[in-house]
DNA sequence: CGGTTTTATGTAATCCATTACATTGCGGTG
DNA sequence: CACCGCAATGTAATGGATTACATAAAACCG
């Protein structure tokens, strides 16, 4: 079965050889270089990671070799060595949903005036997967991880836990988390459609295992109250923040025969969703019925008519993270807190008066 | 300047402590376990990467060990000295561009079913991120990389690149690209145009340092040619792939009293950007003009009226990339090649007879 | 000029896991 | 019973960098 055992054996490579030659293709090492250099490995070290202590003649020889090699160092070794990488993951559900590309922006930005990388994972709210990148940190492959979605995944670590929630947020208070007002948002946005004289306003909700889902239908629920307008269950839906399910709630509502002249959504997809079955039912927009989202992303100023909807601070979400992240990074003893941003109703053409 | 020199000192904390204690918070590494398990670190590090190969007995309570103080071995010493990390990295200009989500759910597809990470990493079309980016895989944090834009960055590595480039190509044979056939797709949607009795097709190009983008407008020439249609220079404009661009270059057309019953764009958000020119403009679509996109977006099918548009075989292009990557990683010896894959007209409704 | 800093560099320990090779003990066999 | 092979485990080398500490040389200074 194991025929030919131990054929991996090394080969005598490390015998006089003529060592100085560029040979461009191998990966080198310190050790490669301080002989070339013809300094020691400490001094080849401290040639890249603190010119100003190495003599300038010295300096520039190393510089020249390493150069000429193509020399890169083993970030591997470094951070194996240093304990920090300078990367940061930051944990997406779905990369297709363009909110979050902004708030990525945002993260970056930040990251990057700071010195960190960021890298990105999908989890299309797998929590395998949520762990899997969650894994990283406790491997020490990253130093720190932004989650945009409402489960903490758990690093078993000693310590304060490198990581920010960013737009969504868990009870935990532990962790830090950045999010938007969504019960002032949602509120002020279902205040609107009842300044413009709407009564009969439908609700398309997003998932209730999600705190800021759970928010903005508590605000669609608080303007009704204040307006005095009882809730009709037979008017909300819980759709999953596609343009499909924004689509499969409203024929639901048509196909029951309920009667509304606005409808509220959760996130700006459902509301193109929704839009798209107004309209294929010949209903028109907004003069037979207002249509309004939440997130403001990109393409709501592109439908048509334009959509009204709640704008995030985005960018904001996104730097805010990740200072409190660096913050977390440079001092685990900074208590932990949560920053609420305000959002804004953006009115556009899809909403008018009843 | 320097007060309080050498305060970094270690401290004194490798006592004989009681190392027993589950102190469920700090970071624990092989040495602790083996301690706590009685075993030597070898028979840890084989009771986690090859369980049957240890008895029993010691496997079991090794885990229970491991799962009791949460250990998590240190990846970067493994990948350190298993030189892989088994981590890809995949590079994309612009994470809002919804075109490049399922590319990317394809590449994480495959590299999922093959034991690979797939961490993304947003250029901005910045070389210097593009190289920082490509840097980690000659720094060994990342195995291989996977670019979605026309250039490649230099990684200075002995042998063969793990690159393989998707979406885009780029000229040099020795790079590995997985793409569609630009050309037959382009004038396969010029075609159908012709078809429908346009002659007078506008065309908003990308980019030109792009290599697809060339190949686009190559098609729409070839098309127009074998209708025997004359190019009319001032019927072509450049746009950058956004929206906006979209609506400039049909506003330049417009301003120009240039007549076109058609145009056929580069890519969709271009196309959403025409669309959104002309209509208000008070152009109707496809009445008035019709519009073609290319790339089959998700929102392209949302638009009103939905865009017609060239569907790239988006999946397939990331699984394919990826799984090429595969084998490079796996054998560098294999001979790199250009995958083409064949892109596919969808007609909608922005699109009508002369 | 002897002694003290300062500057530049070298030596070797260290980070933590993997794994080649060595060792031990046991069952099988002629 | 001597010997072999195999299973289970241990010892120590290894990967490639960083850096504390040591040392040597130069600069400074009264």
């Amino acid at each position: 079965m194991s025929t030919g055992g131990s054929r991996r054996k090394r080969q005598g490579d490390d015998g006089q050889r003529a060592d100085v030659a560029p040979q461009p293709g191998r990966v080198r090492t310190v050790k490669e270089i301080a002989a070339i250099a013809k300094v020691s490995v400490a001094t080849v070290s401290r040639a890249l990671q603190r010119p100003e202590i190495v003599s300038e003649e010295t300096r520039l020889r190393i510089h020249e070799v390493v150069k000429r090699l193509g020399y890169t160092p083993n970030a591997l070794a470094r951070n194996l060595r240093t304990a920090r990488t300078r990367l940061i993951v930051a944990l997406l559900p779905d990369i297709t949903n363009p909110f979050f590309s902004e708030v990525i922006r945002g993260i970056e930005q930040v990251a990057y005036e700071n010195g960190y990388s960021v890298l990105l994972g999908e989890t299309q709210s797998s929590l395998v997967r949520e762990q899997a990148y969650a894994d990283m940190v406790a491997a020490r492959q990253a130093d720190g991880i932004i989650t945009m979605f409402h489960r903490v995944p758990a690093i078993p670590i000693g310590g304060r836990l490198p990581l920010v929630n960013a737009c969504e947020y868990v009870k935990d208070s532990a962790i830090s988390s950045v999010y938007v007002d969504n019960v002032t948002a949602a509120s002020a946005a279902v205040d609107y459609l009842v300044t413009l004289g709407h009564r009969d306003i439908a609700f398309i909700a997003g998932p209730s295992s999600s705190p800021i889902c759970v928010d903005r239908e508590l605000g669609y629920h608080l303007a009704l109250k204040r307006a005095k307008i009882a809730v009709d269950p037979a008017l909300t839906a819980v759709g999953d923040f596609s343009i499909e399910a924004g689509e499969r709630a409203v024929e639901l509502f048509l196909s029951q025969g309920q009667s509304f002249s606005a409808v509220f959504c959760s996130n700006d997809e459902m509301a193109i969703g929704a839009m798209r079955a107004l309209t294929s039912r010949g209903l028109r927009i907004p003069e037979d019925v207002s249509v309004v989202g939440f997130d403001d992303i990109r393409f709501s100023r592109y439908t048509s008519p334009p959509l009204t909807t709640v704008s995030q601070p985005k960018n904001a979400l996104g730097r805010e993270a990740m200072t409190m992240l660096i913050e977390i990074l440079n001092d685990p003893e900074v208590p932990p807190r949560k920053r609420v941003l305000s959002a804004e109703l953006v009115v556009r053409g899809s909403t008018g008066p009843r």
